[in-house]
DNA sequence: AATACTATATGATATTATCATATATGTGTA
DNA sequence: TACACATATATGATAATATCATATAGTATT
């Protein structure tokens, strides 16, 4: 149930960025090396949506644990410094896993449109 | 981590249908009310993909708790009682309302896809 | 009587996601 | 100098989602 409001309608969202964040910071560091905040911005600017900036962090940290990202501190003259993160090569293979189920969610997706578009058509109120 | 094997990849699987299972029980009520044990059947069938059966019970209260679904019971003779699910129209609204935002789910994949495809051709072993 | 299939349900726990808040550096400006 | 603001990382508390195992029971088959 949504906590804002109470009412009926789940705060799970089937169309945020969230639930595919690890395969999307895996792609834009395949391009090249980032931190946190930098990729907040590439995610917002590639996905039109702000991600929760608590959540990425931790995200992050997850990602490193689990060995598909490594970090180093980066100087900054102009602000705070930085937590780098490069992908490994552990992290190129779960990309390319990811990218594989992907294919097959976006086929899933597509196969429940056509139905649901196939049910609009025929007038049965859904 | 993976309970199973003890390896980073993560349980979590970009590809599995528990991660839409809502929009696609709507689907398959709007079409007809059914029962968790045939709701399982149809999953697999459409989606290639055999569903956590308990999972699958406790998505259907909660739904029905949202005002998404309405249950009675049936008799069965052919084997135990079914408790039969039909879609109301809270639960048609919100059916319209995810299927927007597969849409946009949809979207973000394939852009996902071509950026991943695109790193792949200019061979950047990702 | 034992086994298999159908059918629903829940205990325990792990994982994922959200919201709020803390901390600190540098820049602009009142 | 004091303050607001953007940048930058981090974590406490909690809610929501997902997994795995197991319990229960009716009907059919061997």
């Amino acid at each position: 149930m949504c906590r804002t409001c109470g009412c009926s309608f789940r705060s799970r969202d089937f169309g945020n960025i969230e639930r595919f964040i690890e395969p999307c910071i895996l792609l834009l560091l395949s391009k090249s090396p980032s931190h946190g905040y930098g990729l907040i911005e590439d995610l917002e600017k590639h996905c039109d949506e702000r991600v929760d900036i608590g959540y990425l962090y931790r995200t992050l940290r997850r990602m490193e644990k689990d060995g598909w990202v490594e970090s180093d501190w980066e100087e900054n003259e102009a602000g705070p410094d930085r937590r780098t993160y490069t992908i490994t090569q552990e992290g190129k293979d779960f990309l390319r896993t990811a990218a594989t189920s992907l294919i097959r969610t976006d086929k899933l997706i597509q196969r429940f449109l056509e139905g649901y578009q196939k049910n609009y058509q025929n007038n049965k109120n859904v």
